[in-house]
DNA sequence: GTAGGGTTAG
């Protein structure tokens, strides 16, 4: 709280008003005695306050009247600066009316703890409360939610139930609708879905009836932790059996639980059913369905979705036009992003840290290096402060081109300046960013650095790191990492299980990959479809043939799927007849979705530079389906860079054309990579084989 | 006459 009052300490100077007739109309009550035309005017003068300024000074001139306003008036001041979202001011304004000792009630007082709770000074706002009482002011229930809401505002639920639960127990106040739901958001918060729901319950028991905005809360949190059905069947609990109408929030909430859930038809279907109730969708509304479309590589129907919001006369705003941006750099059409960039700025928006940090993001994905670093500056130059994420996107671009160096330095530049600390992202980029440019006892010793600096060190640096020394040749260094963990109190997850096993087999020590196997299991870590995909391969690499079989019927059986890299071995020593080709049976062809998952892990190394720049920012895998273009500019970049495509490449093409139902560009492919000298081999044929089959018979 | 709770972006 200091620090709040001391950037006030100078001398008030107030400065002229902005709007004299405001001025004028504001003042008007306190010229005359006489009330008569109170019922003219507007609910409160104090709602025509549209500036701090004004409101400032029409303080200083009530603290110089004799006698002083009414408590009233000095609260109506106070929630109309509160209500501008200047609580610094509200709280220094508090403390001078108790300076002067003018009027203040418990309304005053809950505004003044609720600019402390919003500035995450909760404990100030207990203060205030005990300041409160010596002036005899009893604090009520909309007292206590408010610090509730601030404890839970500050992340300390505990505290918010510890003292939810006081109250209940010492009967300091009977708590209302609301208190329940601030003390169910703070539970929805830290995903205790099961005692929010609890809460609901009970709080039903007790006769306090919950009503749409509790039950939203819910709803909205079983949505983020994509438990949509468990909301929807909440959803019709309010709506059929207690009779609550949802609102525009409730069907807000929903749509966006249905959207990251993939379920489109659903979210499409709740966005008609809302309408139908004549529930008009809002701006959040929209730019949920154009962000989720943006973020599954629809940008373009998300510019469908901003234009209809337009006819409907709702205005699309800069997080609208952020959206789309980030979409279209995704999408690496930075053309369409600048246009996009450019009509916000016609529509009077102006850009912010977000919209930069976009496109520098788009620039960074296509190697396009020069733009980054001058976009990159120039966001400085506009005045805009860059944040953490502008400087992991560009430290990521920097480390993707290889520039290592300039990397570092900018790296350098955000500690030294301690202004932008970096966070967990920054150290995973840069950790990563060294491993990839086979500088991994660079990465070593900034990771020992950081473990002095008690940085966090979880477990997914030490995948990183453990896997970057597997890859560049330094299994010795990954043992070592691996075998620390435990005196770091860090428990292996099913990332470091796979990066070891991938480790133990690169190295052809299959027996201790296959004790990492078993192990996992037993220490309550199931292996998932990369565990079985990477320890497969080095059976097969290390030509340990006896147990394949066994695997891939445990893969069956757990519905994993074998990626491209895996099938094409498995059918090459098939093919090279060293294994019974029974196993072909084993292998599901039509489950063998080679479009989207699978082109990631086969063109690993040139998705790891690129597509998965922005999706693993946001810690989530990128989906290519249907993104031809992207997948052919991905081609082209790969041969600019001097890789070959290999025959599982052209594969992955001819079978995603295929089943797209275009078998003769399929062709084409499979005659491209004829002319350059790359053999087509059974999954190649195959893709054509059944393709051409199913157009027969259909 | 004056106070409290739920939905969106990198």
């Amino acid at each position: 709280m200091k620090m709040l009052t001391n950037s006030f300490k100078g001398t008030f100077i107030p400065p002229p008003f902005k709007n004299p007739f405001l001025f004028s109309a504001i003042l008007a009550p306190f010229h005359s005695d006489s009330d008569s035309a109170s019922h003219h005017r507007p609910q409160s003068v104090f709602d025509k306050i549209t500036n701090l300024d004004d409101a400032l000074q029409l303080f200083d001139q009530m603290t110089q009247r004799q006698p002083l306003p009414s408590v009233v008036k000095f609260t109506q001041l106070l929630q109309a600066v509160t209500k501008m979202q200047h609580y610094s001011s509200s709280i220094h304004l508090f403390k001078q009316m108790a300076a002067i000792r003018a009027p203040v009630d418990v309304y005053t007082t809950a505004i003044a703890i609720k600019c402390c709770c919003q500035m995450s000074c909760t404990s100030e706002g207990f203060a205030i409360v005990a300041y409160g009482f010596k002036r005899g002011i009893v604090p009520n229930v909309i007292t206590f939610s408010t610090l509730l809401n601030g404890l839970i505002l500050e992340d300390k639920i505990l505290e918010a139930e510890g003292l939810f639960k006081k109250l209940i127990k010492e009967k300091l106040c009977e708590p209302n609708v609301v208190m329940y739901s601030t003390m169910i958001k703070g539970l929805c918060k830290v995903s205790i879905n099961e005692t929010a729901i609890a809460l609901l319950r009970l709080m039903d028991e007790r006769g306090c009836k919950p009503n749409v905005m509790t039950y939203s809360t819910i709803i909205d949190s079983l949505c983020k932790d994509e438990m949509v059905d468990d909301a929807l069947k909440l959803f019709n609990e309010m709506v059929l059996h207690k009779g609550i109408l949802p609102n525009v929030v409730t069907y807000t909430s929903l749509i966006r639980g249905l959207c990251i859930s993939g379920r489109w038809d659903d979210a499409s279907k709740m966005l008609r059913e809302m309408e139908d109730e004549r529930i008009s969708p809002n701006v959040i509304t929209y730019n949920i369905l154009v962000d989720a479309l943006c973020k599954e590589g629809m940008a373009e129907d998300a510019e469908v979705v901003l234009n209809i919001m337009v006819d409907r006369g709702k205005l699309p705003n800069l997080v609208t036009y952020n959206s789309l941006i980030d979409g279209f750099c995704l999408l690496g059409d930075m053309r369409k992003a600048k246009e996009v960039f450019d009509l916000m700025k016609i529509r009077g928006h102006v850009p912010d840290v977000v919209t930069y940090s976009s496109l520098l993001n788009g620039y960074c994905k296509k190697s396009m290096i020069d733009e980054a670093l001058h976009l990159f500056h120039e966001i400085t130059d506009k005045g805009i402060k860059p944040n953490v994420v502008t400087y992991n996107t560009m430290l990521h671009g920097l480390f993707h081109v290889g520039w290592c160096k300039d990397a570092h330095e900018l790296f350098n530049e955000m500690r030294a300046h301690n202004q932008i600390p970096p966070n967990a992202y920054t150290y995973r980029i840069v950790l990563e960013g060294l491993c990839n440019n086979h500088q991994v006892d660079e990465a070593l010793s900034l990771f020992r650095l950081m473990g002095e600096n008690k940085h966090d060190l979880d477990i997914v640096l030490y995948n990183i790191l453990i896997d970057g020394a597997s890859k560049c040749g330094k299994p010795d260094i990954s043992m070592v990492l691996f075998n620390e963990l435990s005196t770091k109190g860090l428990h292996p997850d099913v990332w470091t299980y796979n990066v070891m096993i991938g480790c133990f087999c690169r190295e052809g020590v299959v027996r201790e990959a296959k004790r990492l196997f078993l192990q996992m299991e037993e220490k309550g870590c199931q292996p998932d479809c990369v565990t079985y995909n990477v320890f497969l391969r080095g059976l097969l690499k290390n030509g340990q043939h006896d147990t394949i079989k066994m695997m891939l019927e445990e893969m069956d059986a757990k519905s994993f799927k074998i990626d491209a890299s895996t099938c094409s071995m498995l059918l090459d020593r098939i093919s090279s007849t060293s294994l019974d080709d029974s196993l072909l049976k084993l292998i599901d062809y039509h489950a063998f979705d080679i479009r989207a998952s699978t082109m990631e892990v086969s063109l690993g190394v040139c998705i790891k530079i690129s597509t998965e720049t922005p999706r693993y920012l946001t810690g989530k895998s990128p989906t290519l389906n249907g993104r031809w273009a992207d997948a052919s500019k991905m081609l082209k970049e790969m041969e600019d860079k001097g890789i070959s495509p290999n025959v599982l490449t052209y594969t992955i093409l001819v079978d995603a054309l295929c089943k797209e139902g275009k078998a003769e560009d399929a062709e084409v492919v499979l005659n491209i990579m004829v002319d350059r000298g790359k053999l087509p081999n059974l999954v190649t044929y195959n893709s054509l084989i059944l393709t051409s089959s199913v157009c027969e018979v259909t």
